[in-house]
This record gives structure tokens, C-alpha cells and sequence, in this order.
RNA sequence: GCCCCCAUCGUCUAGAGGCCUAGGACACCGGCUUUUCAAGCCGGCGACACGGGUUCGAAUCCCGUUGGGGGCGCCA
């Protein structure tokens, strides 16, 4: 009779999903699946501080993106919900009372600023390091109450066993920690809420939870938990600690880095804050100076916005981040995976199925990773170049959807599978939009790359421009204006004029796109007909002349 | 400071005493292809942190050093 595997991911809604806490979702529904058992998302929204508007729904759509489905949890009923903890108050409570009625728990009420003179008290005895000394002597139900209605802070603490503990870690093997590291902890907070400590044993214990699988930095809390399950006489679930995730530069992968990167940007650029404001379409002249004095962070669309404006680009940090970089779901979940964890053959590249099939804690490693972007660039390559067009077509679509309005997002679906074709070789969604967009702009509104001016318009006497000034007149006259019989008639002129390919093509790039970058050039002069490429060809004819002129 | 975890190319990693002249992938470098940007193809550079043991034999086991990381909250 195998006890039925029960899995979860348990984040607190303070923003996005984050890459590391992607990974630990995902684990956790690796293992469930490999194993039939169930996954469970269950949200710690217990410090009132911290809490974040519509964080859970924005991680729910994360998690969904990811393909991370939950079998129990919020929008989607299971026997032990609800699954917000701001919604199981209750329970906990209940929980405390057991453990005060059972001598397990006790009352405490020193002040912040008390427990603060004792530590220091303590370090000044050269204590090596400071724990919380359980007292002689616990409160009473009547003084706890009385110095509650005092107004002092009255929290429920913990009397941790004294004894050595042994977490049993299914990646780390056997951890002790010593008692004298461990001391009475806090259950249930001075504002009556729960402690993360004791809110996660708590509901780990009611939802059954089987395997706890989370980052390294718990692995010193776990006595603490298993201590707790232990006074609740309930079975002390499987631990596994994994490694955590950092940058390429060894700092924490936090969203933070983001705001460092915008502002360093912003100081280097030397704007004040006004403008700054301006920019990033803020109307809080307060806000703007709190974030340059690193004291704050900017909301993520003033944000965008502002390294949109300062042509830098923002890290990405949170999934929703590679989302809108144009990152493929399956690519983010494939490469995520392999930061701890590999299948013990030559093989990288897993759909979401066959990780579930091959996930194993034992293959899981113990060492931390780097998050290096490189290589997740080269996954999206290499799946964006197998994936079927109708895949390719419904993750354009939906890079299309969580991007600001670009010149590609009125595109009808038959033309978005056009560019998906043109565009071969792209890296990410973002790629197609750098490569196509000046053809979906009002030709007023391209600019002229200056260098590429110089280099294939003016260089060699005007060479470039006299080819234009050539090509044009028969480019009008082209009876089929389809990218074959461009091709044809490129091909042709520069035959004709013993021209190599590029010295054709890329004036007319140039004049059309005002850059050297774009599709092939019969297929960008079909795309853009004929007359707006006459009319681009015009105008780059005047743009070079004027620049020939300044030059002079 | 104290406690805990970790240690193979720049990065992710394979490696569970002889199969290792240490394998793969990404990056990098060189070349090819080329109508730009990409993509693609071929080749190359590149690591067992250090010091002691154990053993006929050590990347693999033990100890120490060093380095990196995490924890020491009424945050999670």
C-alpha cells in the first residue's frame, strides 16, 4: 500500500514568479508526476507587510505558462482548501492552542528593542552566537492578556526539544544540527498571525504533504519543522534541499539587479528626476528620487519604460520577464531543469513529458548553480528552428499579447506566420520585431542609421545612391511585384552592372529600412509594395543628399 | 563571529577506485557558407582548487587548508 505522493509549491505572493522559486515549482511537479502522486500550490500570504496586489494571480499565470498545472489549489477545489493561508487563520490557531494546552507552547512579551539589549548583552559575554533563552517561568493565559491589553507585543513561542537533530535529506543525506544552534521560536506573530515556521507545518501536516522539496536556504529551519510535526504527532514528511540559482556574476539573481541596471543607466545618461519621471510615466517626483537613492524600487512597467527610453536592456529576473523577451515556455522549462538536476545520458533537450518520465531526486546535485542567459539563448534558437509553424505562430501570438503595442501587433495571423517564416534563425520573438518592424511604420517615421548611410549609400562616391538612382526607374516599371520576380530583377541589375549581391542589396536595405537589417531584400521590397518602397527609395535619396552636402 | 552545505573546462554538467589521453552542451577562437542580421557547417582552445593520507592504482575514499554559498528575525 504506497502512500500516495503529495508534493507542493508553496511561494508568498510578493511579485512574479522568480526563476529560482520556478525551479522549486517545477521539481515539485516533476516528482509528483514521476510518481503519480499529486502537485499542490498553496500561497503564504501571512505577513500582512509584505503582501503584494494580485501577486498570486500573476504567479498562478506564470506557473500556468510554464505548463505547471496544480491538482489542488487556488481555482482548483481539493480536499484540504482553502489554500491561501490568509484563509486558514483557524487552523492555526486552533494548532497553537494544542500546543500551549499541552505545555508545548508558552507566551513571551519582550519588545523588540528587549530582545535587541539581550543579544547584545549576550554577544558582549562573548556568547558565540545569541539564542533565545527559554525563561524559568511562562505567563499565565490571564497576564499574557493583560499585557496584551497593555499594549506590549505578546508572541506564542515554541519549546524546541533540546536535543541534536538529524534532517535526513534525500539530496544532502544526513544533516545534524547541534541544539545548541536551535532555540524557542516564534509560532504565532504579536498581530495574531502565524509564523512561516509553524503555517507551513502546519498545512504540510494537514494536506498530507509527502515531500518538501525547496531551496537550500531551508535546510537550517528544518529541525525547527520536523520538531513541529513531531509535537503534532504527525508524520514527518521527505526533505530535499536544492542548490540554489545565481547570476553569471555570482550575486543573487534578484529583482533588484533589474533596478540597479535601469538606474546606473540613468546616472550615467545624467538626467534629473523630472525627466526621469517623464520617461518612465511617473507623476511621483518623490518616487523617482527615493529609487536613485537606491531606497526603492520601480514599479515593472516604469521600469520597462524607462530602459526603453535609456536603450538598456533590463535583465531578466522573473519568468514573466523571459515571457516577454520572447522566450518559448518549454525552452524555460527544459533548461531550468538542468540547473540540478541532469538525466545521467548526453541528452538536453526534454519536453515537459519526458522530464516527467525522467526526473529522479537522486540525479538532483548538490551544487549551486550560475543562470547563465547564453545558453538558455541558444535553447530558444534551437527549439524556435524545430518547433512546428503552429506552434511558433500561438507563442508569437502570445509574445505579441504581453508586449506594449509595437508595429506588429495589428498583424493578421497569415502575416505573423509570414515574418515567422522570413525570419529563419531567430533567436527570440523580439528578434522578428528588430528585423520587421520598419516595414510596418509609416515611412516617416524610419530613421536612418547613419553609419549604415555612410557605409553602403555615400561611401565610394555615392556609389550606393547611384545604384538607388538606377534601380529605382525599373523597379516602377516591374510588372509582378512578388518577391520571386524582385529576386529576378535584383539579380539581374547587379549581373548587369558585374555587381556582387550585397553592393545591391544593401543600398536598397539601407533606403527602405533605414538600417542594414531585415529580411532577405526581395522578400522585404514585397512585403513593403512598391509603392511605399518608391516612395522610402525617395527619400533616402534626399536623406543622403543632405548628408552629402553636410559633409561638405 | 558561530553553525551548516558545496567544490571537474569561463558556464551547465558526465564521472559512484582501474573503461579518463577526463566525455557532452553553451560561450570563446579560427575557417567555410552568405545579400544584411541571425542561423547553419567544420575545426580548435579549455577543468579534476591546494596539501596530506588510504590503495598496486584516486577526479572518484579519508583528513586538513583555501575558496564559494546558505543560515543565525514577531521575513518567507
Amino acid at each position: 500500500m504506497a502512500e500516495i505522493v503529495r508534493t507542493r509549491f508553496a511561494p508568498s505572493p510578493t511579485g512574479y514568479l522568480h526563476v529560482g522559486g520556478a525551479r522549486t515549482a517545477l521539481f515539485n511537479y516533476l516528482l509528483a508526476r514521476r510518481l503519480g502522486g499529486r502537485f499542490i500550490l498553496r500561497i503564504e500570504d501571512t505577513d500582512q507587510t509584505r503582501n503584494i496586489e494580485a501577486a498570486d494571480a500573476k504567479l498562478m499565470e506564470d506557473l500556468r505558462w510554464l505548463g505547471l498545472t496544480w491538482d489542488e489549489g487556488p481555482e482548483v477545489e481539493g480536499p484540504y482548501g482553502p489554500y491561501h493561508q490568509s484563509q486558514r487563520r483557524a487552523l492555526y490557531d486552533e494548532h497553537a492552542r494544542r500546543l500551549l494546552d499541552a505545555g508545548l507552547a508558552y507566551y513571551a512579551m519582550e519588545t523588540r528593542e528587549e530582545l535587541e539589549a539581550l543579544r547584545r548583552a549576550a554577544v558582549q559575554r562573548g556568547d558565540k552566537g545569541y539564542r533565545y533563552a527559554r525563561p524559568t517561568r511562562f505567563p499565565s493565559e490571564s497576564e499574557a492578556r493583560a499585557a496584551r491589553d497593555a499594549g506590549r507585543p505578546v508572541v506564542i513561542r515554541f519549546k524546541m526539544p533540546e536535543r541534536d537533530f538529524v534532517v535526513p535529506d534525500r539530496i544532502l543525506g544526513e544533516v545534524t544540527i547541534r541544539a545548541a544552534e536551535l532555540s524557542d521560536f516564534v509560532l504565532m506573530k504579536a498581530d495574531g498571525w502565524p509564523t512561516y515556521h509553524f503555517a507551513v507545518v502546519v498545512d504540510d501536516a494537514a494536506m498530507k504533504i509527502t515531500h518538501v522539496l525547496r531551496g537550500q536556504e531551508h535546510l537550517m529551519n528544518t529541525p525547527n519543522h520536523i520538531a513541529l510535526f513531531e509535537a503534532f504527532g504527525a508524520p514527518v514528511p521527505q526533505f530535499a534541499h536544492l542548490p540554489i540559482i545565481f547570476n553569471m556574476n555570482g550575486t543573487k539573481m534578484s529583482k533588484r539587479e533589474k533596478d540597479k541596471v535601469v538606474r546606473d543607466a540613468a546616472r550615467a545618461a545624467g538626467l534629473a528626476d523630472e525627466r526621469l519621471g517623464a520617461l518612465a510615466g511617473l507623476h511621483d517626483a518623490e518616487l523617482v528620487r527615493a529609487w536613485r537613492a537606491e531606497q526603492t524600487q520601480l514599479p515593472g512597467d516604469a521600469l520597462a519604460r524607462l530602459a526603453r527610453a535609456l536603450h538598456v536592456t533590463v535583465p531578466e529576473i522573473e519568468i514573466h520577464d523571459f515571457r516577454r523577451s520572447g522566450y518559448l515556455p518549454e525552452v524555460l522549462v527544459n533548461f531550468i531543469a538542468l540547473l540540478g538536476w541532469n538525466p545521467g545520458t548526453p541528452q538536453e533537450r526534454f519536453t515537459l513529458d519526458e522530464l516527467c518520465a525522467a526526473f529522479s531526486l537522486e540525479r538532483v546535485g548538490k551544487t549551486n548553480a550560475k543562470f547563465d542567459r547564453e545558453k538558455l539563448l541558444a535553447f530558444n534558437t534551437a527549439a524556435l528552428a524545430a518547433a512546428e509553424p503552429a506552434r511558433k505562430l500561438a507563442a508569437f501570438r502570445d509574445w505579441l499579447a504581453v508586449n506594449e503595442r509595437g508595429p506588429l501587433t495589428e498583424l493578421d495571423d497569415a502575416t505573423r506566420a509570414h515574418l515567422i517564416e522570413l525570419c529563419r534563425g531567430f533567436r527570440t520573438f523580439a528578434d522578428i520585431e528588430l528585423k520587421c518592424g520598419a516595414l510596418f511604420v509609416p515611412d516617416q517615421a524610419i530613421e536612418y542609421d547613419e553609419k549604415a548611410v555612410k557605409q553602403h549609400l555615400l561611401k565610394g562616391a555615392g556609389q550606393g545612391v547611384a545604384v538607388l538612382r538606377e534601380l529605382r526607374p525599373r523597379l516602377a516599371a516591374l510588372s509582378d511585384w512578388t518577391a520571386a520576380a524582385l529576386d529576378v530583377a535584383v539579380r539581374a541589375f547587379a549581373d548587369e552592372r558585374q555587381l556582387g549581391l550585397g553592393k545591391v542589396a544593401q543600398p536598397l536595405r539601407v533606403a527602405v529600412t533605414g538600417t542594414t537589417i531585415s529580411p532577405q531584400i526581395s522578400d522585404t521590397l514585397a512585403l513593403l509594395g512598391r509603392e511605399r518602397t518608391l516612395a522610402r527609395i525617395d527619400r533616402a535619396l534626399t536623406h543622403a543628399a543632405a548628408s552629402t552636402r553636410e559633409a561638405v
